[in-house]
RNA sequence: GGUGGGUUCGUAUAACGGCUAGUACUCAAGAUUUUCAUUCUUGCAAUAGGGGUUCGAUUCCCCUACCCACUACCA
């Protein structure tokens, strides 16, 4: 009988969930969806020491922004759930309170001689490790270390009874067999063969707090649930030998899940995996929510930070995945319907914070201009701008009171989207559609605010143009720029052509504008590029900028004529 | 140190023994434009090294190098 697919992710709330780990929910998410199983969300919540208040919310809240929604273990309101239903029949899916089961299987591995109790306590563990380690060894507490030690093996029976009743810092351990080579297979990785000679003697079980560690948690639970494919990070690859003997002790050998071990996410440059450090040495967010510590400091999110939730899922399923041609644009649904583990790629994937950027730019074309203003306007508001209307209203602006309508928005959106990676952009990009400039580019932007110039190729890290200036005046490209063209007598060009456009009665839809514009820069025999360079930095404080047809349809002959002016008095 | 895993342009990847090693991001150049951006075109750029096996190796095997993980009463 062909076995319901059942996988889990098995978060432990000891901080923000990482994009890595992202990464594996959403696997584990599409395999189940792809095969009509279940998606189940299990707390691994066993080391008491590491457990982080909020932790757990924010797990939750991160998988359900990116639309990875648990069939099981988390119900409606995301909340883990803790008593059985027809629906969550395996809660408590929180480990902590799942302990009483635990204790029971310890004992039996102990009782069929597959596991024994240590009484070493762990001071005499660090001193003995420190020892061997200053003899330039490695203590290992494994089949041959073990008959030195204090346990159960060692010790006789009414000791072992003593200690068991009197005392509580004791362990169970597993008791690795010697010599045995155990042959594993992995969905991804293929077939491995390890000998148990290599491995220790794990603990799996703690008397001071009543709870088991991760092994033997986490290998009772996949079997209660009847998880039928652990889907996991590189790390726990390992540990897989220890887990096959597990379910091997526990006669559970016919509905063992199989394996599939992830590789790691790495840090955009240089070597090792992907940390909160190298989000905030290079600007780029490791969560995929905002997350405050204990400590009040703020790692940003993916959220925050303006990405699609749709952006970036699709951008972690392409990380270590592809389809096996050349669409790198998915939806869920469709990365459901492709994805599958035969082509999950085993060598670990650098992360490319600029990959992750062209993706948002690309579903941000994709929105509707409805659905980008209505996001839009909130960032309006706290500019001070009030928007009001609906979308069959008619288009309206009111520079005076900073009103404008909704359909004004709209048209803003269209035009500028193609040119912005996130929705915040589009104020950097169109303020002056809604304001006048008061800062122009002659004067510096503000002291303190960066310019800088486009990314490097890292390649040609010493290209001098790869330089970013802090101080944005000493950026000679902007003052000169302006310098070249911000003349007297360009300027007043730009002003008598503000007046004739003002006055010439003309339709002011874009194309008109455009045309009258030219035409009459023309026939004066005006140098066009100067002119219209004038009215830019006019315009919007800047040297480059939209075109200025299009500026003009948008805030009418009004402001231009106004606008003009002011920056003529200003820059004189 | 030990054990396991990994290695194709700067990055993500394709090519499951067979065309000139393909695509995307980045970068560069050109075209378009009143500027910037967009768009379009073009370009730069890789099989870690060495041995095998084979008519033929990016692909299979071995060695070396490098990288990663694990080596806790953490997960």
């Amino acid at each position: 009988m062909e076995r319901r697919t059942r996988v889990r992710f098995a978060p432990s709330p000891t901080g923000p969930l990482h994009m890595g780990g992202v990464r594996t929910a959403l696997y584990n998410y599409l395999y189940a969806k792809q095969n009509g199983g279940d998606f189940i969300i299990r707390i691994e919540d066993t080391d008491s020491n590491r457990f982080v208040p909020g932790a757990e919310k924010y797990i939750i809240e991160a998988l359900r922004w990116c639309g990875i929604i648990p069939d099981e273990g988390v119900d409606e309101n995301g909340n883990v759930v803790e008593t059985a239903s027809e629906k969550h029949p395996h809660a408590p899916y929180r480990q902590s309170q799942r302990r009483s089961i635990y204790r029971k299987y310890a004992e039996q591995l102990i009782a069929a001689g597959y596991a024994y109790y240590a009484f070493d306590s762990s001071e005499d563990l660090d001193a003995i490790r420190s020892a061997a380690e200053a003899k330039g060894e490695t203590f290992t507490y494994n089949q041959k270390s073990r008959t030195g030690l204090k346990n159960s093996l060692t010790l006789p029976a009414e000791e072992v009874e003593r200690l068991l009743a009197e005392t509580t810092d004791w362990t169970i351990r597993f008791k690795m067999p010697e010599n045995t080579v155990v042959k594993m297979d992995d969905l991804i990785r293929g077939h491995i063969e390890v000998n148990t000679d290599t491995l220790d003697d794990k603990v799996l079980w703690k008397r001071a707090d009543e709870l088991p560690t991760y092994h033997l948690a986490n290998i009772v639970d996949d079997h209660l649930m009847e998880i039928s494919e652990v889907i996991r990070g590189e790390e726990w690859l390992p540990s897989l030998p220890l887990h096959y003997m597990l379910y091997k002790a526990f006669g559970w050998e016919d509905t063992m899940p199989r394996f599939a071990h992830l590789s790691l996410l790495l840090k955009p440059v240089g070597n090792g995996k992907l940390s909160k450090r190298d989000g905030d040495k290079m600007g780029f967010p490791v969560f995929p929510l905002q997350w405050t510590n204990a400590a009040g400091e703020t790692s940003h999110g993916y959220r925050e930070d303006g990405y699609f939730p749709e952006a970036f899922v699709n951008l972690l399923a392409m990380l270590g995945w592809n389809p096996g041609n050349d669409q790198e644009m998915f939806t869920m649904d469709e990365l459901i319907k492709t994805f599958s583990l035969e082509r999950i790629v085993k060598a670990g994937a650098k992360f490319n914070p600029e990959k992750a950027k062209w993706y948002n730019k690309e579903y941000l074309r994709m929105k509707s201009d409805e659905e980008l203003t209505d996001l839009f306007v909130p960032i309006l508001e706290s500019h001070g701008i009030t928007v009001s209307g609906c979308y069959m209203c008619p288009v309206t602006a009111d520079f005076e009171k900073k009103e404008f309508s909704k359909n004004y928005v709209k048209n803003v959106v269209s035009l500028i989207k193609e040119r912005a990676t996130f929705v915040q952009d589009f104020w950097t990009i169109a303020s002056y559609l809604f304001i006048s400039p008061v800062e122009f580019e002659k004067y510096g932007v503000k002291a303190g605010a960066a310019v800088e110039q486009k990314p490097a190729d890292p390649r040609r890290a010493a290209d001098p143009r790869a330089k970013v200036y802090d101080d944005a005046a000493t950026a000679p490209f902007l003052a000169k720029d302006v310098d070249k063209f911000w003349k007297e007598e360009n300027y007043t060009l730009a002003q008598k052509a503000a007046e004739y456009m003002n006055s010439c009665g003309c339709a002011k839809d874009k194309q008109t504008l455009e045309t009258t514009l030219e035409e009459y820069i023309r026939g004066n025999e005006w140098p066009m590029g100067k002119v219209m360079n004038c009215l830019r930095l006019a315009l919007t404080g800047a040297s480059s900028g939209l075109g200025i047809a299009d500026i003009i349809s948008f805030i009418g002959t009004d402001q231009l004529v106004e606008r003009v002016a002011f920056a003529a008095e200003r820059l004189k």
